[in-house]
DNA sequence: CTAAAACTTGCCCTGAGTGCAAACATGCAC
DNA sequence: GTGCATGTTTGCACTCAGGGCAAGTTTTAG
């Protein structure tokens, strides 16, 4: 049962970011101060800075949430699976309108902004250790676990995903639409497949992920185009 | 030939990275002012600002000029070569004492330090960047090229150069001595055969990559204490 | 109710980063 | 060489980030 105390500071750690995100919004990045933020949130600036160590890092929080609600989703597949079905599993949870709004707001911020990104790729970066921790409670099961094989597999999992959601971007503008979200599904499933398969040539085998995965096809996109 | 004028700047520039390295190494991160490295270069504050747009842009030019290498490396493998294979040629060709020794260097330090590690990370986003054009100006001749494959390899192929530099790290804690060098090298050849072969349990097959990529094992280190 | 603990705030300081204009260096034409 | 156009360095002044400190305020525990 949360106490007074910790309510407080959840609001007032939920007013810093809301504040910061509509700056963001309404002047664009890098056009408003701390001291806006704190104005905005109904706190001094140095409150401001007891929460967090910069403005990026409020606006940074978001993109956490995001990668945090990855891993939960990971971690409560079951243990048996493969990892990278389990990862699959976990990304395609996140084409869910709720939760994908958000980063899709901020990366086209970020696309006019090197500030933005730059705290977005510290997030993943925070996302791939989080999940070497996740993989290596998973695989520690098969007693001698090779410290290669858990970092490569677990970077090129993050690395894919990032793939999938900057092909997303670059297709569908963050558009929330529910053809959009299909084929940001389809993306990171294509992307898990591409891994899986050692990204065997695509002239090889046009179509390699429907074959071996055959996840939720129903509401695929047909082939769009890859240009 | 270069003009009075650019060999000016190059030497200015030479001078700010060398001054920034020496104060990162005797006085730690965060220990010191862009006063002090204009001071020790020689030139004034106003100017460093000229040349870096901050402390840590001038000591990430340090890793970006060792991920250059890796880029040149890569072009200069013939263009029919598969694309792994090239990635695992020009990643080996990294494991050279004068080219490593820098960014061994600046990863210690950036051990205790997350400012640091943080531009270390831009630097290895920018090398993916980088690398996708590469890799879609070579698969250009594939006529119709898929986006998503190329990010997701190109991502994973960085992904599993950077585990393998990570785990030399933290096996070799950025020793120079011809054995870690050698550990470095198989590492990284090792990292690109779990790439290729779509991450087989390696409980399946021990060393694939052994078997896939008969690379200069001669001086290939005794498979080490994978703990 | 009271005292300790946790949190907020204002004050003040150092240092990052940038616009501006004056001084300075270089390149080029004659 | 002289003179001029162009590029570079520098000092100055300003805004804002970030954080230490101590005094004030709120919450919790007894």
């Amino acid at each position: 049962m949360p106490s007074r105390r910790e309510l407080n500071k959840a609001a007032t750690r939920q007013a810093i970011t809301d504040a910061a995100l509509a700056l963001l919004r309404s002047n664009g990045p890098g056009n408003f101060t701390v001291e806006d933020i704190a104005d905005a949130a109904g706190i001094s600036r140095r409150t401001f800075f007891n929460y967090f160590s910069s403005t990026e890092a409020a606006i940074a929080a978001v993109t956490f949430g995001f990668l945090d609600t990855a891993l939960q989703q990971f971690r409560l597949r079951p243990a048996g699976e493969p990892f990278l079905e389990s990862a699959r599993a976990a990304l395609v949870e996140l084409a869910d309108p709720m939760t994908v709004a958000p980063l899709a707001e901020l990366y086209s911020l970020g696309q006019t902004n090197p500030q933005l990104s730059r705290s977005e790729l510290e997030a993943w970066d925070h996302c791939t250790v989080e999940i070497i921790t996740a993989a290596r409670e998973r695989l520690r099961e098969g007693v001698e676990l090779d410290e290669l094989y858990l970092r490569a597999l677990a970077g090129s999992v993050i690395s894919c995903g990032k793939a999938a959601m900057d092909v997303w971007f670059l297709r569908c503008g963050g558009s929330l639409t529910p053809e959009s979200l299909s084929t940001l599904r389809q993306l990171l499933i294509d992307s898990m497949g591409l891994l899986g398969s050692g990204f065997a040539r695509p002239d090889a085998a046009p179509s390699t992920t429907q074959a071996t995965i055959p996840a939720d096809n129903s509401t695929a996109t047909p082939p769009p185009d890859r240009h």
